[in-house]
DNA sequence: AGCAATTATTTGTGATCACAAACTCCCATC
DNA sequence: GATGGGAGTTTGTGATCACAAATAATTGCT
């Protein structure tokens, strides 16, 4: 309605998609601070649009609110990642299963053509189009049997997960940890329409992609996170009670 | 920060709150529209801090967002409810097996006392006091293991669902589908921690507590949802792309 | 130099206002 | 009587302002 053209989508609507693709992106570091008036600022509008769009962000756990009503990244712990994996593969293999009696031909292509995509990110040693690619496998898939429940929920996991994989799939680990074999059996599972089989390889996928990464030195500190509170999680919500 | 006593939380905070609690305890009808103004009129605040509640309740899919920004309960189809039990399945079982280890004879006891108070208002007709009941039953049981990542996803789906609820729940369907045999299951799988028998019992609790209703003639006209769009979802989020 | 207290700045919160789009209600027309 | 158009009202959006709390910077003291 404020809107200067009747095409145009509210602001509020476009700095929260594009915070939000800045999370997926891995371009958040935890601890960071986020404020209102520094990103209105960055936008070139005022704090309205901004603050509603953080708080919607903050509804999706994407960051947290401290005490003070600081909104800020929020910092990964060992306990937290594992309950991420677990919420990832009991929503995901469920959403994958719900998949099965819509896949087609077309979308085992797709699917086929977009892991050849994350593999040539991974030799390019491309981080930023390894998330992208990755990310659009996996809900190429979710989309095609999930409705308008089970897709937000996934999508809040991942925005938690992935300003974590900042740190985890960067150099070394992009090359270790390809996720590329997993996919494999995910498509052949596609293939013969094996709704158990495609449910364990969806599984193995997020528990070796991700998983394998808990027991790992990630938690090592970060330049940029300097002057954050890395102790752990300050994710008082004021609101859970 | 603009609190006028330091105690105090924010406006914000505590219509967010409000209206979540009355959309579980049933008092939101579905299709109904709501409005930033009427609820600030309403609470005697401005708007602003209405919007943010609101928003954050359509975050968690609590209440939909109209293609014009308008906010209203959502409605319920056949298809959505499917989901929603589906999501409830997975999550809730995972959140109960991971409770499994943290369970102590002080949860089981007062998961008992829980357990007779839901049959005290199933007796009494109480139809609000069963919800609140229940609702207490299953948080308290998923709270013992659950960290701050599948209590929100579970709220988020119990938020989707407690609208729906108000017309199912009422009347002979309260005795009938009865859920106290089902969390008899519940809390004897728990008082032997056995996390595979809890698992199937919590799946066949949500299965027959709700589920079987899918197939009802639930989606009969109701008198206050004049005026509204009874035709179907209109879930037009413009933020899902 | 190290540390506590004080001042200055930044930041979130909530109210108010202006604007345009959407909705409601009414009436004229077929 | 049903339908289409137009004036009046309602509503969401975003900007701006005032205020208080929180954070940062600085000063003063030991």
């Amino acid at each position: 309605m404020g809107s200067s053209r009747p095409g145009t989508q509210s602001l509020q609507s476009r700095t929260y998609r594009a915070l939000r693709r800045s999370i997926l992106d891995g371009d958040f570091v935890p601890g960071r601070a986020v404020t209102i008036r520094g990103i209105a600022e960055d936008l070139g509008i005022s704090p309205t649009p901004v603050r509603e769009a953080l708080r919607r962000l903050v509804a999706e756990r994407a960051l947290t609110l401290s005490a003070t009503g600081r909104v800020s990244v929020p910092v990964m712990t060992r306990e937290k990642l594992a309950e991420l994996v677990n919420a990832r593969i009991c929503l995901e293999r469920q959403a994958a299963i719900d998949a099965v009696p819509g896949i087609t031909d077309r979308v085992v292509t797709r699917l086929v053509r977009l892991n050849r995509a994350i593999d040539r990110a991974i030799e390019a040693g491309d981080h930023r189009r390894y998330l992208v690619t990755h990310r659009d496998f996996h809900f190429t898939l979710y989309r095609v049997g999930g409705g308008e429940v089970f897709l937000p929920l996934i999508e809040s996991v991942w925005l938690q997960i992935s300003p974590f994989l900042r740190y985890t799939l960067s150099g070394e680990h992009l090359s270790r940890y390809s996720t590329s074999d997993r996919h494999v059996e995910i498509i052949e599972a596609l293939e013969r329409r094996d709704a158990t089989a495609l449910g364990f390889a969806v599984e193995a996928d997020i528990r070796h992609g991700i998983g394998a990464l808990i027991e790992s030195d990630w938690n090592r500190p970060d330049d940029a996170a300097a002057g954050a509170d890395t102790a752990g999680i300050r994710t008082a919500d004021r609101d859970s009670g």
